[in-house]
RNA sequence: GGAGAAGUGGCAGAGUGGUCGAACGCGGCGGUCUUGAAAACCGUUGAUCUUCACGGAUCCGGGGGUUCGAAUCCCUCCUUCUCCGCCA
């Protein structure tokens, strides 16, 4: 959520730039605007019939205590007819709130100065690519054929028993997916964020403070008996966490490391590319989520750019980079790398990071501050990324390690696998 | 799941209808004293909206209600604690 101060002093400013995610703001401002200019008018309008009153009711009182009945029940009188004043006042200004906020909840967050313009994943600006491309044999498998072959991971068991796009993991299958798993939090702690175990299931309130609700309302499974959302992403839980609160400028950089499983309804996709492990309903990943004081945070997104490159690079992948044009960017994103790894089989990148800056979009969603050194509340700065995401890391292993022998893990891995191959 | 108790400022803890945004204490900050520090003493110390400012409004778990007036009374939801039941 834009600030309302900021939207006010640079209106134009903002539609200009709200346009590179080809969102036009012009009629939104303008009502955002009008509607707090209501908004402030009606505030002071009841505030003072409220500020009266208060008085009246004081008067009231010293009247009863010397004994003036008679000047007391017509102070009565009168304070009877400001409250019905004050609620009329009152209904129209909740009234103007809501509009308010209906159409401040729409305007998405302000895309950095170095997004590009862009339609669609097709403008991303590739930044940077490393690591061979393999090259496979002849009749090399796609990983979901590798899955079955090795009977480490079993599509067809998981939609029995629950349905498509959650799969069972079998045998080396599950110890690769526990390898990483502790590889990646690992790492993580090595460079000194706390680890974290978060519920899997949120409230309303912290899915608006992220971002989710009720924007994506429809992508999260939902458990009405209880109100509760499964998470889409550790990034819900571990960033509300400070939801509420007012941070001191020495608590930053607050760095968090959560493994969680995901679940995505993730309706309306369809064909090969929610084949195998492409896209699931539930899946594991490793998310960081940094808080940071406003003139560090894009320091912060490329120190966890870099951190999740080295990642790639220690698991022998070859990556590339994007940024994220302005078509592609999330609602609540400034900036966004994506990190995709080249699946030989597939001869495809798939996407298994994305590090985000939401400056401070969430955090004023969610009341996120900081005392600054003048001692006044300012809002904090959010960031997250996968440190990473493991079903496609597992495919992209599977497909480019494969061999006559078997599929070979990679060096890094094998101390947390206690395996060398997958035979 | 059943029965009971409670939720007040960073912490601790008073306040049960009027002058309470809230005593006292601790902590924090500033000062006096000191070569420096501690101690002692003095002062200060919540958030949000609004205003150039003075000021005004709102907030005592959340929401609603009673009343001229609510931290205080009523309803409801949430959370915590105790006992019982169940259970990994």
């Amino acid at each position: 959520m834009l600030q309302l101060n900021y939207i006010r002093e640079n209106k134009a400013d903002i539609i200009k730039r709200l346009a590179i995610k080809n969102f036009d703001a012009a009629e939104i401002v303008d009502h955002v605007i009008k509607f707090d200019d209501l908004r402030k008018i009606t505030q002071k309008e009841l505030d003072d019939i409220l500020s009266t009153s208060n008085k009246l009711a004081k008067e009231i009182g010293n009247l009863y205590s010397s004994e003036q009945h008679e000047k007391a029940e017509e102070a009565k009188e009168e304070s009877i007819n400001l409250k019905k004043t004050a609620k009329e006042l009152e209904q129209k200004l909740n009234d103007t709130v809501n509009n308010l906020n209906s159409f401040l909840i729409e305007l998405p967050n302000i895309p950095h100065n170095s997004v590009p313009s862009g339609k669609s994943d097709a403008d991303n600006e590739l930044m940077h690519e490393e690591g061979v491309i393999p090259e496979l044999a002849e009749g090399s498998l796609p990983h979901w054929d590798l899955a079955s072959k090795y009977n480490i991971i079993d599509f067809d068991l998981g939609s029995k028993v629950t349905g498509a796009g959650f799969p069972f993991y079998r045998g080396k299958g599950a110890r690769l997916q526990r390898a990483l798993i502790n590889f990646f939090l690992d790492e993580a702690l090595a460079q000194d964020y706390i680890e974290y175990q978060p519920p899997l299931l949120i409230n309303s309130d912290s899915g608006f403070g992220t971002g989710q609700l009720p924007d994506k309302e429809g992508q999260m499974y939902f458990i009405s008996e209880d109100d509760l959302y499964l998470i889409p992403t550790a990034e819900v839980p571990i960033t509300n966490i400070y939801r509420n609160t007012i941070l001191k400028e020495d608590d930053f950089p607050i760095k968090n490391v959560a493994y969680s499983s995901c679940f995505r309804r993730e309706a309306g996709s369809y064909g090969k590319d929610v084949r195998g492990l492409n896209r699931l309903h539930q899946f594991d990943k490793v998310e960081i989520v940094q808080v940071q004081h406003p003139d560090k945070s894009y320091n912060t997104l490329e120190e966890m750019k870099d951190q999740i490159a080295a990642l790639l690079r220690k698991l022998e992948l070859p990556f590339r980079i994007v940024r994220l044009c302005g078509g592609d960017l999330s609602f609540a994103s400034a900036l966004t790398y994506d990190f995709e790894v080249f699946s030989a089989a597939q001869k495809r990148w798939l996407e298994v990071s994305s590090v985000s800056n939401f400056e401070n979009f969430q955090a004023n969603r969610m009341k996120l501050r900081f005392k600054d050194e003048n001692g006044k509340s300012r809002l904090a700065h959010t960031l997250n990324g996968s440190a990473l995401a493991l079903p496609r890391i597992v495919a992209a292993l599977l497909e480019n390690n494969q061999s006559e022998l078997g599929i070979v893990i990679p060096e890094v891995l094998r101390s947390y696998t206690r395996f060398d191959i997958i035979d």
